[in-house]
DNA sequence: TGTACATCAGTGAACGCGCGTTCACTGATGTAC
DNA sequence: TGTACATCAGTGAACGCGCGTTCACTGATGTAC
């Protein structure tokens, strides 16, 4: 039983990569950046001689882009992770809020990676980042599209409150990651909060209309 | 006549500390982030030797504090610019998110620096710039409570939607630093999308009802 | 199953480089007279 | 106004350190028979 379709490799290739980047990320927590990490340091808390690094990766950046990789894959998993959740629908919204505070604290090291490297990285995790970005925009307009309520709403308003919801997230994000440890009211206030907020967003999307361009 | 009460002070004290600054904001454009700055680069761009850097501030830290300090002060005088900007009311809107994005551009130093350095800067620059966000999120909101529309909105719902606003203006910030140079049907199509997210939240606090605690 | 072999993941020494910081110094500038 | 002096901004040499990258190597692992 082999973990991928290439057979024949050896175990140690596989294991070494994910000790590599799971050094990174565990590094990026208490750093302030992966831009700032050394690719000696990395090698060092994934127990392998600096060396080894280029037996996985060409250099940081390749390691980085193959974060930015998994960490969008988390994303979409977080998202559909929520979507699932059934409740009844006055609750519908604080459930989902909560829900996705929870998934970002269990997922934290790639929310705190993106979240830093978004826009200090390097040029290609930046535009790799931008891409992924744009393309989970795009994905929730669609999703959007599909509500009764919004049924009239034009292509690019669409895309404008996909873009809204996109950019407020990010931030509310970026708010949990930022949670002082062990403080259930503030995050009870964020919780609270957020909620408002999607239900101010959710109030001016009902009442808009979308005029001929 | 001094430029500062202090007076008797030797004027290279102040060409050199401004010199530093300029030269680490000049960087920050170009590289990855301040953090990824050398003090000896800082130096090396403001014409002075590394150790002279030390008569001025006691690490980069310090510098970096300075710049968020400054940062805020221009951020404060954008928004009095905007809010300056008098039009007829259908336009206001338009007009202001013109002026902003005009001010963003022109003052596109400082603001890089404070996007960059938001997430991934050291633990004192990231929370002086948390703190900064903090209270400027504050006196948007005691703005928004002068407008009759939102007259009878709690002050929790207040600072709700100053977030809000803060939140999703923070992220047209940094896509409008992000615009590729001279591409003016970008920054058109940012502008009518900016306009459109901000008249959609109106509608949203229009119809919005504080309910008791 | 057991053995001989090929592959290549991981090693360890070595390199030159830019870094932050120290120290004793020099000389430009403001102040007192 | 002109001179003597104090201050302190800026200099330049020196240090030890961690860095990315190179190279020839060793030995663990999968494959063929």
């Amino acid at each position: 039983m082999s973990t991928t379709a290439e057979a024949r490799r050896d175990p140690r290739r596989g294991r070494t990569r994910r000790a590599l980047m799971d050094a990174a990320l565990e590094l990026v927590a208490q750093k302030e950046s992966f831009s700032s990490l050394s690719l000696r340091l990395v090698a060092r808390k994934a127990g392998v001689v600096p060396t080894a690094f280029y037996r996985h990766f060409p250099d940081m950046d390749a390691l980085g882009l193959a974060l930015v990789d998994e960490s969008f894959r988390t994303l979409r998993q977080v998202m559909r992770d929520v979507r699932s959740t059934r409740e009844p629908l006055p609750d519908l919204l604080q459930a989902s809020v909560d829900a996705y505070m929870r998934h970002v604290l269990e997922q934290a090291p790639h929310f705190h990676f993106v979240a830093k490297e978004r826009f200090s990285g390097t040029p290609p995790i930046r535009s790799a980042i931008r891409q992924e970005v744009r393309l989970f925009t795009s994905e929730l307009a669609t999703d959007l599209s599909r509500f009764p309520l919004l049924a009239k709403v034009s292509a690019e308003d669409l895309q404008m409150m996909a873009a809204l919801l996109v950019n407020n997230m990010s931030a509310i994000t970026e708010q949990i990651l930022e949670l002082p440890d062990q403080h259930p009211d503030e995050a009870a206030y964020l919780q609270r909060i957020t909620v408002k907020q999607l239900r101010l967003i959710l109030l001016g999307a009902s009442a808009w209309r979308s005029r001929p361009r």
